[in-house]
DNA sequence: CAGTATCGATTGACGATGTCAATGATTGAC
DNA sequence: GTCAATCATTGACATCGTCAATCGATACTG
């Protein structure tokens, strides 16, 4: 596609310069920092992510969640039933959908969460200290539009 | 983050503008259809990222690449080892440090990984249809000095 | 309303990945 | 030459990714 001209025999993939392949490098660096911030709670990204959208006041069903994280919904059961057993998140049923259950954050989950949201805060200042304000926000908008594509279910 | 305007208690974390969960949700699209792309070829994203460091010019020892793809030592082995029993690359023992082993990409390797490349590059270009050419050489930008910091180890 | 297809949660299975410890061969420092 | 460190390798073990099957609830069709 480029200016892919050289016949010579070393051209090869520059994957200094792909973006899937620094998209995978970033996040790996990414989850071992957030999984070494978390592990003083007894969380790991998987379940701060759970915990968080439980957080918010939508109301997410299981499905809704493991859309949302792009999870099996095997998956989710095991991290919503771990989370539940430390009393951090309540399962209901959707009255709309009984079929459904929404999971609720609960005191002590929001309290912990809290603190978590800290601690993982200061790890991403840590990490993405080389960008500047309006660079992490250039990279969020731009990483949201890959993330969520228009035609996107999540 | 769109118009998220309501003062409302339930703040929480806005997952959908935190750079972490935006990688981890990129990344996993990016796998996937990377996955699918290659699947034909027999490769996924680990052999063919194997195989891309193999075609430079570069005779990487297989602890460079376990750095440079955030890999254990050990899975690079068994990668190595899928890719030599197909012929595709070849261990060599450094002249300069017969520890290590330099992977050689073998002619069938370079051929079956050209092509490889092309179907990867026809699903990148659909999983980043959201984004112009300029867009996306800033997200590379950006992406990189995330993926490889300063002070990077890997 | 009855019958049927679909959906959400759950369980179980199985391979792939991530991580760690230990070993053998080799190297570099002393 | 001795000794610590390094590279590749093996093995073990937990986690993750993915799929198939089940159960209850819902939606669709007539």
């Amino acid at each position: 596609m480029t200016s892919e001209g050289t016949p010579g025999p070393a051209t090869a993939a520059d994957l200094a310069g792909d973006i899937s392949f620094l998209l995978a490098r970033a996040n790996a660096l990414s989850v071992a920092s957030g999984n070494a911030a978390l592990a003083p709670f007894g969380l790991k990204v998987r379940s701060y992510a759970v915990l968080a959208l439980a957080a918010q006041d939508t109301r997410p069903s299981q499905r809704e969640i493991s859309e949302y994280l792009r999870l099996d919904p095997s998956q989710v059961v095991a991290l919503v039933d771990d989370l539940q057993n430390r009393s951090l998140v309540s399962r209901q049923p959707d009255p709309a959908d009984r079929r459904a259950n929404v999971v609720l954050i609960t005191s002590e989950g929001r309290e912990l969460f809290g603190a978590a949201e800290r601690s993982v805060a200061e790890a991403e200042r840590v990490l993405h200290g080389e960008l500047d304000e309006r660079e992490r926000a250039q990279l969020s908008e731009l990483l949201g539009r890959l993330a969520f594509p228009r035609d996107a279910r999540g």
